[in-house]
DNA sequence: CGAGTGTTGGTGCGCTCCTG
DNA sequence: CAGGAGCGCACCAACACTCG
């Protein structure tokens, strides 16, 4: 079919983030026309920029779900043990993987978050990879396809990374706090808004795995 | 009314894993 | 190790919709 595939490459996409940043979205004619962005988009249709920008958005959006969730088991564990001195990292970690873990769980260990901030949540979060059967699971992880949107360093998740350092940071913040209880509650609240995202989601999954139409409102 | 954009459905390529 | 199967990604076409 037509063109060759193509893969997004770091400039493109850099070129489409600035483009979209000056002409808004939806603007895709103005962001190929400008003299700016050209030389990067000129080989790409309105439609393929539409497309990436919108895998942009989920991923994005997919990072922000992980990042939520898991502060929110942290502030619980923190709440929950109420240490006077303020829980340390190890009694967080056990009450979070006793509580919130089960050994069948295909999640990455918590653990992991607390060490490097959330940094680890976009490498293990293998978006659009398939679930991995179980002799899958005893290999080494796949490497990804599209290493460009993985890299660190590189720009397709660099929003993603921004925002989940932020997210890091007022953690951190917020264990020094003396407000950490208003911050736990207010967390606690996304985490909610998260979770029924995620229900819903393995609503929809089970419907369809069982073949019922699913329509969404 | 025409240009531009959004949505939907389909096709083909390339990669990875499985099997013989 | 080669070939097949399965899957995700990138792309395209047709149609509907919006806006100036």
């Amino acid at each position: 079919m037509g063109n060759p595939k193509q893969k997004w490459t770091s400039e493109e996409e850099e070129a489409l983030r600035a483009g979209v940043a000056k002409h808004g979205t939806g603007k895709w004619k103005n962001i190929q026309r400008d003299p700016e962005f050209n030389p990067y988009l000129y080989s790409r249709s309105n439609i393929d920029l539409k497309v990436f920008l919108s895998f942009l958005f989920f991923l994005f959006a997919i990072v922000i779900v992980a990042v939520v969730w898991y502060n929110a088991m942290i502030f619980e564990a923190i709440s929950a043990l109420n240490e006077p001195n303020g829980a340390d990292t190890s009694a967080i970690i056990s009450y979070i993987e006793c509580n919130f873990f089960t050994d069948d769980d295909d999640i990455p260990n918590p653990s992991a978050h607390l060490v490097q901030n959330c940094y680890k949540i976009k490498k293990s979060s293998s978006f659009g990879t398939k679930t991995p059967t179980p002799k899958q699971k005893e290999m080494r992880p796949k490497p990804v396809q599209n290493t460009d949107l993985i890299n660190s360093g590189d720009t397709v998740t660099e929003a993603a990374d921004d925002a989940a350092y932020m997210v890091a940071e007022a953690e951190n913040k917020s264990f020094v706090a003396t407000e950490a209880v208003k911050e736990s509650e207010r967390v606690s609240k996304m985490a909610e808004d998260a979770n029924s995202l995620l229900q819903l989601a393995s609503e929809i999954l089970e419907k369809c795995s069982r073949g019922e139409i699913v329509v969404m409102g």
